[in-house]
DNA sequence: GCCACTGTTAGCAT
DNA sequence: CATGCTAACAGTGG
């Protein structure tokens, strides 16, 4: 659920709640969402400020006084949600940063138990394994970049723009809403894929993800911001989730295929290889 | 109740 | 190395 556009949102939000807070007490109700070895290392968190949030691809980097950075992904239905310490947690919240004297904490929520959270130092987070071989960010990869990048791969486009060690960031909803901006088909094979193309898909990808961003993300089910709050994206996707309705270009029922695995909607008119 | 399906990706097979 | 499939988990809907 959460791809770029919504963990941008968390961040953009968090951003304005937890910089400057101390940190009183790290909980773990649920161990294994812990990627350390030992994670006491989380320990090492207490009485440290927060400084800054970051996003890299679908991850959130949260950095903290101390050298200490924390590495959040969400996978499908993670969240992580501020609020007031003395609100009731459910079952599913598994890690817990309260913050001192302000009543209030941070919580990693996760139905699904799929994300995960790493603690490392700040100077080697960017080694950690679940950053390193990660593609740039799409957002600031010019077009000669872009290029440069999709040269010499093969397979299907859409499992090309899933694929996070080409770009960071992108999933499901994104890549098909990209696809059909860009009136591309989600099968074609990236080699045969001419320049005048590939400039289509490069600015699609610019514009579609900034769209998202504006509109604070897509919910379609369990996606929140930091406050709890659901985006406004849903309401102008054109493709995902919309199979049977009229391609709003052409007024094509929308189909929905599978495409390497993974449900794919797209009009079969507007759309060509 | 059972079965199929779900937004991600690590890990294994090819 | 690169690319492709599936399991990890829990909840939802048919």
């Amino acid at each position: 659920m959460p791809e770029l556009p919504e963990v941008e949102t968390i961040v953009r939000c968090l951003r304005r709640h937890i910089v400057g807070l101390e940190v009183a007490a790290v909980r773990v109700p649920f161990r294994p969402v812990v990627r350390n070895r030992r994670a006491a290392f989380l320990n090492g968190f207490v009485g440290r400020r927060v400084l800054g949030l970051r996003r890299r691809g679908k991850m959130i980097i949260l950095d903290f006084s101390g050298g200490l950075t924390m590495i959040v992904h969400l996978k499908m239905t993670g969240q992580l949600l501020f609020g007031p310490a003395r609100a009731p947690r459910d079952r599913h919240t598994h890690l817990v940063l309260a913050f001192r004297g302000s009543g209030m904490e941070l919580r990693y929520h996760d139905v699904r138990k799929f994300g995960f959270i790493r603690g490392t130092m700040t100077s080697d987070a960017e080694r950690a394994p679940e950053l390193r071989g990660l593609g740039p960010e799409p957002l600031t990869m010019d077009l000669p970049a872009f290029l440069h990048r999709l040269k010499g791969r093969r397979g299907r486009l859409k499992s090309l723009l899933l694929n996070q060690k080409v770009i960071a960031g992108l999933g499901n909803i994104y890549a098909d809403e990209v696809l059909f901006e860009s009136r591309l088909d989600p099968r074609a094979e990236v080699t045969r894929l001419g320049p005048r193309r590939l400039q289509r898909l490069w600015s699609s990808i610019q514009h579609v993800l900034n769209e998202a961003i504006a509109y604070k993300g897509t919910t379609v089910r369990d996606f929140r911001d930091g406050e709890g709050l659901e985006g406004l994206f849903q309401n102008r996707l054109k493709v995902y989730g919309r199979e049977g309705v009229p391609c709003p270009r052409c007024g094509t029922a929308i189909k929905r295929i599978r495409v390497s695995g993974r449900g794919t909607h797209f009009c079969p008119r507007c759309q060509r290889r």
